[in-house]
This record gives C-alpha cells, structure tokens and sequence, in this order.
RNA sequence: GGAGGGAUACCCAAGUGGCCAAAGGGAGCAGACUGUAAAUCUGCCGGCGUAAGCCUUCGGAGGUUCGAAUCCUCCUCCCUCCA
C-alpha cells in the first residue's frame, strides 16, 4: 500500500504549483477511501480554454486514482464574479446567463473528465437557503485588513480604483461551499490561492480538518506572455474545431511549447527535459516536437481521427499554401453587381468595404490563385476561390 | 452631507476653441522573413466614396460660438480629503 500512496502522491503533484500542506495530503492518501476533491469554475465564460484543462487534467488524476471528483459550478458565486487578480469589478450576471453557461460547462469538461465518475453540482443548491442571518455570520469571520491583504484587493484600494463590498463576499463563499462539500482537497490555479486558503480558514473554524490545497500554474496564451483568456484573444478552446487547435497550437512559440508539454501532457518533468536536450544537439528539429505536442491535444480533445484532419489541414494550408478541401461557401448567382468587397463582407470574412480595400492594396486578396489588387474586381459566372490573408477562405457561386 | 479631481476609439493614454477621425504605446490585421514558428522589419488599423469630400465618434442631455473632445448648465458613474 506504501507505494500506491508513493505512486499517487508523484501524479498527483505532477506539474502542481504548490500543496498546502503535503503531509497533510499524504495523511489524507493514507487513508484509503475516496477523497473528495473540490474544484470551482465561474460560469462567467461560456468557452473553457486550454487554461481551464491544465486543472481539468490533475482532477483527471484524481478521478483515476478512484477519488471522488466534485465539479463545482459557481452559479450562485457567478453572480458576483471572482475578484482574483482582477484590477476592477466584474460584470455580475444574470440568473439566466449563468445557467446557460453552465449548460455548456458540463459539455466541454466531459472532453476530458469520465461523465460517468464526475459529481457535478451547483453551489445556489446551498446558497439559496442562505439566510441574510447566515450571511452576516459567515461575514462576520474575516476582517476587512485581512481581505486587503490580497494583493489584487490591495492593489486597487492602493491605486484608488473601485472595489464593491460584494467583492469581498465572494471568497468567503468560497470558503463556505468547502465546508458544504466536505472537501478533503481543493485544486486550483496560483491565482485562486487565497480563495483557497479561505476553506482553510473557515473549515478550521468549524473544527473540520481542513481541506488541502493544490495549485496549477497559470497557462501562458498563445503569445506566451499574458495568461490565457478569452478576452485577451490569446486562447485555444476546448471546443475549437480540430483544425483550429492543431493550427493555434503550431503556431506557439518554441519556448512556450515546453511549457505545453509540461501543463497540458502527460509527460513529466524528465521526458520535456530530454526533449529540450535534443533539440538544443540539433537531434531533432523543434517543428517535429511541435507536431507531436499539436497532435497529443488536438486528440485529447476530439479524438485521433480528428487530431489526423487536424493536422493534414494544417499541412496542405499553412505548409503547402494549398486550398482547405473545405470552405464557407456564398450564393451570388442571379445577383447582379455584387462585387468582391460586398461578398467578402456578406460571408463575414470581412468588416467593411474599407477593409477589404486596405487588404486588397497590401496584397493579401486573391481570387483563383491570382493576387487581386482592384477591390472593384468583380466575378465572371462560375466557381471561385477568394483567399484573404492566410486563413480566410470563401468559395463563392457567381 | 461638504470640498476637490476624473470619464477620450478594443485596452492604456496625449490632447483645454479651428491645423482633430483625434499623438504615442499595446492588442489586432496584412506583407517580408521562417518551421504558418517565435523574434524582427514594413504597412494598415471608425464608416461611405475611385477621389475631392461627406457622415458618425472623445460618459449622457442641453447650451454658448461662424466653429466644441476642448467653454457653460444639468445629469450619471468613479476617485480623493473632510464628516
């Protein structure tokens, strides 16, 4: 038994930032039963990201070391939306979208979790029944010094930007939903820490073991400084069609894609690192490990099948400069006078006829294969290919 | 409740009566280079127009003026200090 707890204790602080405290998570792996483990995700975006699967994937861990997996929405904390490391209010949403997020929720975490051994629940199952009363105690555990001490709170009262009191609410909840769960661990990204801490902090004030706490790094975007995020652009969804994350993921920057490797893979420390070495001998040429990396997500995601389209449209378009087999294509047969900037902007490949005459005169137009200059260029009857910049694509009927 | 400061395009930020569709940076898009790498360099980056030009945009609503992002009034929101 010694060595399955060896065994469990290495996968499972695999890649992890930090574990408070690690003898007391061993204690807890000691104990042969299930644990439950905790993880809360906002509904506030509606798309998971790949951010998101570096924790999807260590509760994956968990589930198949046989330990219970407690998939928290956050549809009553949604409401508020978490503070971490944010510089101002979030936008509170409604009921309705919140529901509607989570819908989709479910979906994209069973690309990588077991449905079958994954608890999904809500925490207005308990919120609702929170009385006002309830809420002044549960607000009356902390003190507005030690909220402050957070540093993105901090930061704002420093810098005089706004922070609202419901704010300061929501790592209480989250502390709360801990005691509500019974979580035994609570996994997390860095930026989560002090929420984390917060379950601590109210499970030892009710005289509860106290859960443990796991933290993930935080995923770089595809630029490979900012965080992933949905806002900043820099993303790759869970729900990206296959061409696109095997696309996005090829186009990361050398450096980063050992960092994929290490968050998004399964493959420790070691194996990276040896990967590293050969690169650096010239053994092996990065964009061939950079396949493999594109390749290993896109399949996680949607399957071998879809990870080979993947990558044969990702060949015969961006390294071939060959046309996709597929494309949107748009009807203009019986319309007279439609020319290439109307079309362009009908499909949605473009905004504006001005836009269309920027990209025309920088080159990046061509109908058939041949670069057009004239945005007044307009289409003789037949089938046509319009290619603008590198990846939009459009087969138009005239 | 009192006094003061602020709100500019996707984001940050300059602009205090005409030269402002609005500096600069970031993001984004396109081109060159390449491994679609990344980095770098170049161009574009409100809408309509071939163009001259026209239209819309500087928190909201009015007003002054030949002319307002800029001045005045009211309103909304944010911040600071005092209570």
């Amino acid at each position: 038994m010694a060595s399955d707890v060896q065994y469990s204790k290495e996968l499972i602080c695999r890649g992890a930032e930090e574990i408070i405290e690690v003898e007391e998570l061993e204690a807890k792996l000691k104990q042969d039963r299930p644990l439950v483990i905790k993880a809360g995700f906002d509904p506030t975006a509606p798309d998971l990201h790949l951010g998101h699967m570096v924790l999807l994937q260590k509760l994956k861990n968990f589930q198949d070391l046989g330990h219970r997996i407690l998939f928290l929405i956050g549809d009553f904390t949604g409401m508020i939306g978490d503070p971490s490391g944010k510089s101002e209010t979030r936008k509170h949403l409604t009921r309705e979208e919140v529901g509607q997020n989570a819908e989709t929720y479910k979906r994209q975490v069973f690309r990588v979790l077991d449905p079958e051994k994954t608890e999904v629940l809500f925490n207005s199952a308990w919120m609702d029944e929170f009385s006002a009363y309830d809420f002044l105690s549960l607000a009356s555990r902390y003190t507005v010094s030690r909220m402050l001490e957070r540093d993105d709170f901090h930061n704002r009262f420093q810098d005089n930007r706004p922070i609202a009191i419901h704010e300061f609410i929501y790592p209480l909840i989250q502390g709360y939903d801990s005691i509500a769960m019974n979580a035994d661990v609570e996994i997390g990204g860095t930026d989560q820490k002090f929420n984390l801490l917060m379950g601590r902090t109210l499970q030892r004030q009710d005289g509860i073991e106290p859960q443990a706490i796991l933290t993930m790094p935080i995923l770089e975007g595809l630029d490979g400084v900012q965080k992933m995020s949905k806002s900043l652009g820099n993303y790759v969804a869970i729900e990206d069609t296959p061409e696109d994350v095997y696309g996005k993921l090829m186009s990361v920057s050398d450096d980063l894609m050992y960092r994929y490797f290490q968050l998004l893979t399964d493959r420790d420390i070691n194996e990276v690192e040896a990967m590293q070495d050969k690169i650096r001998r010239g053994e092996v040429h990065p964009k061939t490990v950079k396949e493999d990396l594109a390749w290993e997500i896109t399949s996680k995601l949607h399957g071998h099948e879809a990870a080979q389209k993947g990558q044969e449209y990702f060949n015969r378009v961006f390294f071939r400069q060959e046309m996709p087999e597929e494309m949107p294509e748009l009807d203009i047969r019986g319309r007279g006078g439609v020319d290439l900037p109307e079309v362009a902007i009908q499909a949605g490949l473009c905004q504006s006829r001005g836009e269309v005459k920027r990209l025309c005169k920088q080159g990046a137009v061509s109908v058939d294969g041949e670069k057009v200059m004239d945005p007044g260029y307009s289409f003789d009857s037949g089938e046509h290919v319009i290619r603008i910049g590198k990846k939009r694509f459009l087969k138009v009927a005239a």
